[in-house]
DNA sequence: GCACTACATTGAACGCCGTTCAAAGGAGTG
DNA sequence: CACTCCTTTGAACGGCGTTCAATGTAGTGC
């Protein structure tokens, strides 16, 4: 393949996962369109399977930029936080709550995917878990030293799962959820009856 | 409408019920299909539409199923324990996990139908989730005696929250959910955790 | 600069979907 | 038995993701 021709495709590529960026945070994931997109983008329908596998394909990669994105917010809320390890595992709660909020339908789309533990996951999404991952581990090394790195580890997930529901149920507005004006307390509740234990 | 009709149609209901819920069941709601339906339960695609309003009244019929066989479940696993409240709290998620593990597709199906807090949600889901929340609230009353109502009420959203978040992401064998050999260990470390506090 | 080739791009066409509605069928009535 | 009216039917509709024969074009050798 020629340069032209791989610069052509780079180009196209950057222009749909903008435009199904676009349409996902505004519509849902659920509303993308491949005629649509075409359409937006400048290029025939056919031109999309040029550049990536499937629809679903493409939505991974906008997903790329949304789970990066959201590790970077994530970070920023503790950069260069002198606090105990409680309240910034608080902080990290609370970054990874004001994400899910003001990007609603760019984080559903990073959980509308399947991505199971056995299936090939992408490498970037590893690292991208990995790094999210990180941030909260490291807080709860503090609070508990003595714990190997696998019961971090674990730590990590199951508080990292539980902040993740209380948020799901409660920004999607699920009956069963907790009201969205009092998300922030209860995650604090919950985090910090843990730190105590 | 005559009798005659009235019965023809009941006995269409519940067919396709019968069906629709085999087939979640075994293959997940996403894989549904009217004319599979018809097929299986014998009659015309267009009978469907006789009986439900669209493919999502029927989930939501199988749902109102899952959800009433669900509410039973859980309470089997405390009724009659003479336990402390703790342990009936913990008791009470340990249902919920196994109800979760071994229906897996029924269960999803529960949440894959949007049922937001505005939306006009069904009588018998209110029903039934008011019925699931008095079993994890009548523990909370006992550890929280002074609590008021509206406090055990959020307690239990939050509580509820937290333990769905670590069950989906565990039984969906999300890469970032809790090994699924470790989420009864975990679930009873984080809910003990909150009662002690 | 031109002819030729090999690959990239195109969009009509395919197969499948949920849903509809004109037509066929059958139950109730006089 | 005839007539009406409601129920049931399934072909047809519009829309979807995806494909692939046909078209266009970039790159190459002379």
């Amino acid at each position: 393949m020629a340069r032209e021709t791989a610069k052509r495709r780079a180009d196209l590529r950057e222009k749909l996962i903008d435009v199904a960026e676009e349409e996902i945070r505004s519509n849902g994931m659920s509303s993308l369109r491949a005629r649509a997109l075409a359409e937006e983008a400048g290029c025939a329908v056919g031109a999309i399977y040029n550049v990536f596998d499937d629809l679903t394909g493409l939505v991974l990669a906008v997903n790329g930029r949304t789970f990066h994105r959201m590790g970077s917010d994530v970070s920023a809320t503790i950069d260069e936080m002198d606090a105990p390890p409680v309240d910034r595992l608080v902080a990290i709660a609370m970054g990874y709550l004001h994400f899910a909020s003001e990007n609603p339908n760019l984080w559903r789309a990073l959980f509308e995917v399947e991505m199971t533990a056995d299936a090939n996951v992408p490498g970037w999404y590893l690292a991208e878990l990995g790094r999210l991952f990180s941030i909260i581990s490291r807080p709860l090394m503090e609070l508990y030293p003595d714990a190997t790195p696998q019961q971090i580890d674990l730590r990590t997930r199951t508080l990292f799962s539980s902040v993740h529901g209380i948020v799901l149920l409660g920004t999607e507005r699920r009956i069963s959820g907790v009201p969205l004006e009092q998300i922030e307390q209860q995650i604090a509740f919950l985090l910090r009856s843990v730190a105590k234990s």
